[in-house]
RNA sequence: GCCCCGGUAGCUCAGUUGGAUAGAGCAAUUGACUUCUAAUCAAUAGGUCGCAAGUUCGAAUCUUGCCCGGGGUGCCA
């Protein structure tokens, strides 16, 4: 049962009648949603703000629309009598036997009492998406982590899910890669650990590219920083104008040359780091030297691989599943899966028909030598086809969506990519408008950038992206520590053997690293901090686990047969305050749901979670369970300890977390 | 220059799409462990919601202008 959308249910037929209009016309619905949470229990449970609104369009004092409203309301089988308080804010009480009656019905539901949409939509989620030749990074967690909640639950609501996981497997990398293996493979090293031998090898052509395009942009990087400098320091000596407001914005404009320059400088001494990341070594200073040509080589290996060469294309079939199989197993470790890995070689034949399709519709215009996508509203075109020929990832990702279209016919397609891409998006789903498909719902579902805890993106000391395998072994070293002190400071000592131990770390590392990620609001950027994922009291993982763990030892303890308590007739009785309010937010669980697939917002998951798990723990310091004063108290107080325990089980499950039974 | 995102308690962040007295965690102060797992709970303190106007019964939320920070901005993804 989802207690607000019955309510607005009943809202909806006493507007119509008072609005004497349809109960699904648009002004009945804007009204109807209205109907909320209360943000303080003193206000009742849930409450109707429409009676404002409404009074006003009625030319009538919004108290009596409130009276009138709450005559109509046929609501007396769920709530107490309603209460109208303030300007006319309609307070709403659930009866208790109604949430008696809700809970005995979430007791013997496996779904906790959730109901499937009542009208299924097919998703197509694309996340994660790591580059196949490099090693996924910290920033693959939150798309990975992210995409794959969402589709968790939009799965359990009952919509149709295809996960796809769009690998880049056919890009400029990969071209790195192919150079490398040619030129500077350790062929021991590449029989020892291939996928080590070409994390190697790109890591290598890269810098090497690198420092040939720092060498190549330095001088007039150098000019330019200089230029600046100087205007700064001339805008500096130069006299200040009498006029206040033309001081004033000599003053700004003095700020601004500044803040160029420093930005400049530091254009220029990230260049200069590249540079001198490869002079001050003599062995890449040699290769540096020895192929001055690289990047055009490394990219020529792109393009022959593209256009079909025997020995690339050779190369790539044995490089590609070994790379995808080092990166499957950092999912297995994460509880991630694909329905789909269709990567971007997958879509290499359909692109010039993309192109061809576009030019047809005249949305394709040459300019430049480049193939271009101009659009009102946006300055730049969006490039399909570069001027020597090669497609871009605008033209693989069109060409996806064709595919996606054809094959699943969604109702939506997300896509869980960094925020700094959205201009991509935008051009991208205008484009797909404009093309022809027009039913369909494309999301961008952005998230901001991991940073560390000085506000910078996250990197290792020495400026290297931190990579994700190091990551999750961090977190679960973390954890591991962490549960052994506890197990070792129990009252009655450790119950926990060194494999359990090890097992319950590996749950509770990952899960920290997860969670941290999920709770936040996807938008913001998030500092990175393994003592604050860890932590064992606010908004974490850990806690929730804890939580979880904490109810299912009183199940142990008591020797509860918990599915016979379930299969009983006992029933939960809601004397004690600290008792209703916990239904209360049990019964909540399916509306914390709605709120999340509405803007695909994990964090409003773990926020009920949290809530949850705050209200147990008040619950659990006020209501003895094992030592309730009476049989019959003991049971209804299981029964919430089980609803409880089930409820953070499923929802933890959602976002792809597990719990322990002992921690 | 233009476009997008953000600015909320000392710190890290929520804020149910315009509702009543803006909430958590950390840090600070106080109290509660022969326990149903204290990895906890209860309580205190902490705010001109960047600034200024506007919209209305009502604004952290919507509009406009400005200040500050981040990102993007024609051939990487």
């Amino acid at each position: 049962m989802n207690t607000i959308s019955i309510l607005r249910q009943r809202f909806s037929h006493a507007l119509a009648a008072l609005l004497d209009e349809p109960a699904d016309s648009a002004a009945v619905c804007e009204l109807v949603d209205m109907v909320r949470r209360s943000q303080d229990a003193k206000f009742g449970d849930y409450q109707a703000n429409c009676a404002m609104p409404l009074g006003k369009r009625l030319g009538r004092p919004p108290r009596d629309v409130a009276t009138e409203l709450v005559e109509r309301l046929d609501i007396d089988d769920l709530c107490e009598p309603a209460e109208i308080a303030g300007p006319g804010f309609i307070n709403l009480r659930l009866r208790d036997a109604a949430l008696v009656d809700a809970l005995a019905a979430a007791v013997v539901d496996e779904r906790l009492g959730v109901a499937p949409a009542e009208r299924p939509r097919t998703f197509v989620i694309d996340y994660s998406a790591p580059n196949v030749a490099k090693p996924m990074h910290v920033g693959h967690i939150r798309s990975t982590v992210i995409g794959d909640s969402l589709s968790r639950t939009l799965r359990f609501l009952g919509h149709r899910v295809v996960t796809d996981n769009h690998v880049g497997d056919w890009g400029t990398q990969f071209g790195m890669i192919l150079f490398g293996y040619k030129n500077f493979r350790d062929e021991s090293a590449y029989q020892a650990s291939p996928v080590t031998e070409l994390a190697r090898l790109y890591r290598l052509v890269n810098q090497l590219v690198g420092y040939h395009a720092a060498v190549a942009r330095l001088p007039e990087a150098r000019a330019e920083a200089e230029r600046l400098q100087a205007s700064a320091a001339a805008a500096q000596h130069a006299p200040v104008s009498a006029d206040k407001k033309e001081a004033k914005q000599q003053k700004k404009a003095l700020q601004k040359l500044r803040s160029q320059a420093d930005d400049q400088a530091k254009v220029v001494a990230a260049l200069e780091a590249t540079i001198a990341g490869v002079e001050g070594d003599p062995q890449l200073e040699r290769l540096a030297a020895e192929y001055p040509d690289v990047g055009a080589r490394a990219l020529a290996e792109t393009a022959k691989l593209h256009a079909g060469d025997a020995e690339n294309l050779r190369l790539w079939h044995e490089f590609v599943p070994l790379c995808l199989e080092d990166i499957e197993r950092i999912y297995r470790r994460l509880g991630v899966t694909f329905d789909e890995t269709l990567g971007e070689s997958f879509y290499h034949e359909r692109l010039p028909g993309v192109v061809a399709s576009l030019r047809e519709r005249g949305l394709a215009t040459d300019s430049d030598g480049a193939v271009c996508v101009f659009l009102d509203g946006f300055d730049t075109p969006m490039i399909v086809e570069k001027q020597d020929g090669a497609f871009l990832y605008a033209t693989t990702d069109l060409a996806t969506i064709a595919y996606r279209m054809e094959r699943w016919s969604p109702d939506a397609i997300l896509y869980v990519v960094d925020h700094r891409q959205s201009l991509h998006f935008e051009q991208l789903f205008a484009t797909v408008r404009l093309w022809g498909f027009d039913g369909v719902e494309l999301e961008h579902v952005g998230f901001g950038t991991v940073m560390d805890t000085s506000g910078k993106p996250y990197k290792t000391r020495s400026g290297d992206t931190v990579g994700l395998e190091s990551l999750l072994d961090e977190a679960v070293q973390r954890a591991l520590k962490i549960v052994s002190e506890n197990d070792d400071a129990k009252p009655g000592g450790a119950t926990l053997d060194a494999a359990t131990r090890a097992q319950v770390a590996e749950t509770v590392g990952i899960a920290a690293l997860k969670y941290a990620d999920l709770s936040q609001n996807r938008e913001s950027d998030y500092v990175f901090s393994y003592d604050k994922m860890l932590a064992m009291n606010g908004n974490t993982a850990t806690y929730m686990q804890y939580a979880y763990a904490r109810v299912r030892s009183i199940f142990a303890r008591g020797e509860v047969d918990v599915e016979a308590l379930r299969a009983s007739d006992a029933g939960v009785a809601l004397a004690e305050p600290a008792e209703r309010a916990l239904a209360l937010e049990i019964l909540r669980f399916s509306e914390a749901l709605d709120a999340v697939v509405a803007d695909y917002r994990p964090n409003q998951l773990t926020a009920y979670l949290f809530d949850l798990a705050g209200r147990y723990s008040t619950f659990f310091e006020q209501c003895p369970v094992l030592k309730a004063p009476d049989a019959e108290t003991r049971a209804s107080r299981l029964l919430l300890c089980d609803l409880t325990a089930r409820t953070i089980a499923q929802g933890l499950e959602l976002l792809g977390i597990r719990v322990v039974e002992k921690m």
